[in-house]
RNA sequence: GCGGAGGUGCCGGAGUGGUCAAACGGAACGCGUUUAGGCCGCGUUGGCUUAGUGCCUACCUAGGUUCAAAUCCUAGCCUCCGCACCA
């Protein structure tokens, strides 16, 4: 079939390419700087198909445009070789990873280099290379040094399938990412964590400067979830708590520091102890501590609080427990002496077992008065650091809090649960609090009465598969627990329920059934209070109307909306008439009815008694009993024992639903102080009275989380972690990095590393003593985080990368696909920042531009995929059209950033373009002038294409090179035109423009050459307008011909045209004779010796010839 | 449910106020070339009408703005993508 070897072609020049290394760049050059790069792949086993030469294609058309518009471009590849695939599919074919995946990267470049592509190939960079994990693990001890790594046991994702962990961005559904029909489970693991979060802000606020697409950008900041609101501490309120007061030096039951909070305590219902500890001038030690074991009682629920020498009591008293309590509280505590005239310093015993105290308690918090007197300053800081906990600093109101209230002690002693909402003005409608099912603390709430009850729900929703859940049928119990009301201080019952998510915010929500849609359900299904809080805007009063005749309502401004089966109405009435309306009512109404009205902030009730006595009201904290009580007696009933909040009963009818439930804006009622502020002003109001109170605060929520980085997998970056018995976590010294991958390890029993003994057994390298090697290895987005930086400077062995990343970066062009935009963009983009703050860049983002490139479909219209089974293999497809003709057509069938589909008739299209290019192109060529028509319409396609293609848009190129090529066809034209069109095409298509670049003449590289730059002096209208009539006379002749044929089955051969004199010189016989393949002869119309026997010539307009056939 | 992108002729896909019965490619059909087919070249592909004209109907549907709409606005329908009980 090929009479022309495409094949031979692309061989040859590729060779040559890569012999004269015309792709490596470095960093002196005097041109400008351009950095091009495609998201680096991922190489597996079964190599490249034509969805990644689509995508390869479409960055190197752009590499070589910016090179040949003169700047330094840095087109580099690589291979993102680490991770979990391979491990599986080496583990399936019974080979070790590194060997599946070398041989994996020996394919791809050959395939890639077989696409033609002008990478820079020095700077290739393999994931897997010791040379580049160990920078990986260099970053993550630098990360840990800034604070930036942690690890933590916290609810994490686990796939069974994958056998790890996985990082939230990794769950799509409720599902691996990788695993579509796998289930994540929730696990309680110790792993590591990068602070991502530190940086949510940034990552959100620069997500505008950006040029991306703005999907992107969108989804994005959809990740990063940014919600503004308050977060509110509710007192959770558990009878089980106890509490253990110690006083300290001279304490003395009247002036006991104590006293207060024993009493704020007690009024909770709690039990609170507060011994006298005997000798309290000259305390003993032993005396004092054993006199607490014996009067006081200390179990799991016992919180030990204690003041000054109290809290040096405390921590004796801890040590010598036989069970852990549940908190500690040292308030204004120490645990060395400051004064050396004190009687108890030689009483006490100094020395501590500080390990038994730490197992000893579960909690502890340390109160620290920033003005303290007393004590050290330091006091607090010795503390946290023998035995660990929390330390609060703050100023209390009297030094070394001997205040009679201290609202920061009481806080403390108290179990809080902060809770987020973005509706703060709804706070006086809770009803009620939800915590979620998997919520870590849950079980600490539920109550032994009711522990049967949430275990039987907790096992229903685990049995429940996740498809099922998905239903969102808002189920849950009561956990038993109340927690207090912030201001109003009611008692608020807390359920546990399915709907509830664990990881955001804080795991429990407060319910405001009244005005959110999901409390709303889960409140109509259990029966719990519903509060309107929030009267939503109306322009108009609504009215249920009783007990007035139909022709006394119906007055002009009254809407009647319903007329109800007892003579009832339902009416709306705009405010400005609502006055006189109301005063109508009152003399209309018969005795022993009331009315109630919306009003604009409320609602007002009318009540005519028996014995025509009127009573008015405006419903509100005062007037709400005695409405209740007349509603009740109204209607014939015994009034309620305690009285119904109205608005709750109001907002049962139907009627009035809309004003008092929904989630809108509006004025708020019921809400004591805060009645008649708007939504708005209430949200402010509220969260500054909290703050005020220490009881809330204004808070910025967000959805991203910290990233979990460790994997229970082989074919990643060893962490680079000792876990000493003595010292701890020791991070591994910088001079022992690379900790290498070890290739002895077995596979199918746990973590693989676990199994090579020699590796996991080392000597702590602080203490010598026994120590073991973190097994996890890391979530192989860590490694694709900064790739783009190793190619700045690939073969530092030094350092990860120097100034030269300063010089290639930021990518200028990032090619890639939207499945990142969650996942590597955003970790990406993380450590940009978190290496700018480690001083390593200077920059704050790393991609400038982003291209999302389409996807390639097979030809049954499904994406291009081996399990698909509809690929196509660039071989082979080159093999039969050549790789430039598969570059061609892949990138003319639609706009890069569309889908595109595979068509075997479609590329024999672009295949007849190039054998013809080719063949007009190999002929001998005449050099001579060109034609104005080829001069114009080169200078024309030169400026459109280069915008085209500056913008992506390549298949508008094509087209215009191919309209291009036909005026080349049909005219003279020069040699350097020619080679401006072989400049034009090469993008598309390098080896054929290499190789007839050679043809005519030239020994350098057309790759190298330089961009044609348009003649905007050299387009011609004129040449527009003679295409327009030629092309319009032709279809008028076509027209006429055709019409003959059919009607008169003539086919006529002579064709005369008849144009108007001034416009003779846009006609040209020789293109119109070829173009209709008959004798055209053209006359002016002023001619006399013209040919015209049937006076077509009178038919003759401007810009429309007359014309004749014969 | 929320957010985003879209719906154009037989198909893919340009076009985002007049230059539009709408680029370009594919397909089909016709003509030419050829022994024939392929390749190649030329043309046709909404309807009626006409020797090159004129008119009508058309760019998801229905309204609207405008002298003028595929293009702008409003509402709806549909498709695709992302997120999804986010408090």
């Amino acid at each position: 079939m090929a009479e022309i070897s495409f094949n031979k072609i692309e061989k040859k020049w590729q060779k040559k390419w890569e012999k004269a290394k015309i792709f490596n760049v470095n960093e002196k050059s005097k041109k400008k700087k351009y950095y091009v790069l495609e998201m680096f792949p991922y190489p597996s086993g079964s190599g490249l198909h034509m969805g990644h030469a689509l995508n390869y294609t479409i960055g190197d058309i752009y590499a070589r445009f910016k090179r040949m518009n003169e700047l330094n471009v840095l087109y580099p590849m690589g291979y993102d070789a680490l991770g979990l695939p391979a491990e599986n599919a080496a583990i399936k074919e019974k080979t070790h990873p590194k060997k599946f995946t070398e041989r994996a990267i020996k394919n791809f470049i050959e395939q890639q280099k077989a696409l033609g592509l002008s990478y820079d190939w020095s700077r290739i960079i393999k994931t897997c290379s010791p040379d580049y994990y160990k920078w990986n693990q260099y970053f993550f001890l630098k990360f840990m040094e800034k604070g930036l790594i942690y690890r933590k046991k916290a609810p994490v994702n686990f796939c069974k399938k994958c056998d790890t962990v996985l990082a939230n961005e990794q769950v799509h559904n409720g599902k691996c990412w990788r695993h579509l029909d796998t289930d994540v489970e929730i696990k309680y693991l110790e792993q590591w964590f990068i602070k991502t979060t530190n940086y949510a802000e940034e990552l959100l606020k620069e997500i505008d400067k950006l040029d991306w697409p703005n999907r992107i950008k969108i989804m994005q900041k959809n990740w990063i979830g940014k919600s503004e609101g308050t977060e509110i501490d509710f007192e959770i309120f558990s009878k089980r708590n106890n509490y253990v007061l110690l006083h300290g030096y001279k304490g003395t039951p009247e002036k006991n520091f104590f006293l207060w909070l024993k009493n704020e305590l007690e009024n909770r219902g709690y039990k609170v102890t507060v011994p006298l500890l005997p000798n309290t001038d000259a305390p003993n030690i032993n005396e004092q501590v054993e006199y607490i074991l014996k009067n006081c009682s200390f179990d799991e629920n016992t919180v030990l609080l204690g003041h000054s020498l109290g809290s040096v009591v405390a921590l004796k008293v801890i040590e010598k427990l036989k069970k852990p309590i549940k908190k500690l509280i040292t308030v204004a505590g120490f645990v060395i002496p400051n004064t050396k005239n004190r009687p108890y310093i030689k009483t006490f015993n100094w020395k501590y077992d500080f390990n038994k105290i730490k197992n000893n308690v579960k909690e502890i918090l340390i109160l620290k008065d920033i003005n303290d007197l007393v004590i050290r300053k330091d006091s607090a800081d010795k503390i946290k650091s023998a035995i660990g906990g929390e330390v609060m600093s703050f100023k209390a109101k009297e030094q070394h809090f001997c205040a009679k209230f201290e609202p920061e002690v009481l806080n403390a002693c108290i179990d809080k649960f902060p809770v987020f909402t973005t509706r703060p003005d709804t706070l006086f409608g809770v009803t009620f609090m939800v915590i979620s099912s998997q919520h870590p603390k849950l079980m600490e709430l539920v109550t032994s009465s009711q522990k049967n009850e949430a275990n039987n729900f907790l096992k229903k929703l685990k049995s429940t598969k996740q498809e099922d859940l998905d239903k969102f049928d808002k189920e849950g119990v009561f956990t038993g627990s109340y927690t207090i009301h912030p201001i109003t201080k009611e008692k608020i019952p807390i359920w546990v329920g399915n709907f509830v998510l664990a990881d955001y915010g804080s795991g429990m929500v407060m319910a405001v059934p009244a005005h959110d849609q999901r409390d709303f359900e889960f409140a109509k299904k259990y029966n719990l209070p519903i509060k309107p809080v929030v009267l939503k805007y109306s322009d108009e009063s609504y009215s249920y109307v009783m007990g007035v005749d139909e022709k006394d309502i119906n007055k002009p401004d009254v809407k009647i909306i319903e007329k109800t089966k007892d003579n009832y109405f339902k009416i709306k009435i705009p405010f400005a008439s609502f006055e006189q309306y109301k005063e109508f009512i009152r003399d209309k109404m018969k005795p022993g009815f009331w009315n109630e009205f919306s009003t604009k902030n409320g609602f007002y009730f009318i009540f005519k008694h028996k014995d025509g006595k009127i009573e008015k009201f405006e419903l509100n904290d005062k007037t709400n009993d005695i409405i209740d009580k007349y509603g009740m007696t109204f209607n014939n009933q015994e009034p309620n024992k305690i009285p119904e909040n109205v608005y709750s009963w109001l907002a049962k009818n139907s009627f009035y639903k809309e004003l008092l439930i929904h989630q809108d804006q509006g004025i708020l009622i019921n809400s004591k102080d805060f009645n008649d502020l708007n939504s708005e002003e209430a949200k402010a109001h509220i969260t500054i009275y909290l703050e005020e109170k220490g009881l809330g605060r204004k808070t910025v929520n967000y959805k991203l989380k910290d990233w979990l980085v460790s994997r229970q997998r082989y074919w990643g970056t060893p962490i680079p972690i000792i876990y000493c018995e003595k010292c701890g976590i020791v991070p591994v010294p910088e001079n022992q990095l690379p900790v290498k991958l070890q290739d002895k390890v077995s596979f199918g029993k746990g973590n693989p590393l676990e199994t090579n003994k020699s590796f996991v057994n080392i000597k702590c390298p602080n203490c010598k003593g026994k120590a073991k090697r973190e097994t996890d290895t890391m979530d192989t987005f860590f490694d694709s985080s900064w790739y783009f930086l190793r190619f700045t400077d690939s073969k530092n062995n030094k350092k990860p990368f120097d100034n030269k990343a300063i010089y290639w970066m930021p990518v200028d062009q990032y090619i890639g696909g939207a499945e990142h935009a969650c996942m590597h963009l955003i970790y990406a983009r993380f450590f940009t920042k978190a290496l700018r703050d480690l001083g390593f860049l200077n920059f704050n983002e790393p991609f400038r531009k982003l291209f999302n490139q389409g996807m390639l479909h097979g030809e049954d219209g499904y994406v291009m995929s081996k399990s698909r089974g509809n690929v196509v293999l660039p071989e082979e497809v080159s093999k039969k059209y050549g790789i430039d003709t598969a570059r061609l057509f892949l990138v003319s069938v639609a706009s890069p950033d569309k889908d595109v589909q595979w068509s075997e008739k479609g590329i024999e299209g672009s295949y007849r373009f190039l054998k013809k290019l080719y063949e007009f192109f190999n002929k001998k060529i005449e050099n001579e002038k060109s034609s104005k028509r080829v001069e114009s319409k080169i200078n024309k396609s030169i400026k459109e294409i280069t915008n085209d293609i500056e913008n992506f848009r390549y298949n508008l190129a094509i087209i215009k090179l191919r309209n291009l090529f036909e005026v080349l066809t049909e005219e003279k034209t020069s040699k350097k035109d020619l080679e401006t069109y072989l400049k034009l095409l090469h993008l598309f298509c390098p080896h054929i423009t290499e190789e007839l670049w050679e043809k005519l003449g030239n020994k350098s590289f057309i790759s190298l050459q330089k961009w044609p730059q348009a003649d905007e002096s050299k387009i011609d209208k004129n040449i527009e307008k003679q295409d327009e009539i030629i092309e319009q006379t032709l279809n008028d002749i076509f027209n006429i011909l055709k019409i003959m044929r059919e009607k008169q089955g003539k086919e006529p051969d002579k064709i005369y045209l008849y144009v108007i004199p001034n416009e003779i010189s846009l006609y040209n016989e020789n293109i119109l004779s070829r173009k209709t393949n008959k004798q055209v002869k053209i006359f002016a119309v002023n001619n006399k010796n013209k040919f015209d026997p049937d006076n077509k010539s009178s038919k003759s307009k401007p810009g429309k010839p007359g014309i004749y056939v014969e």
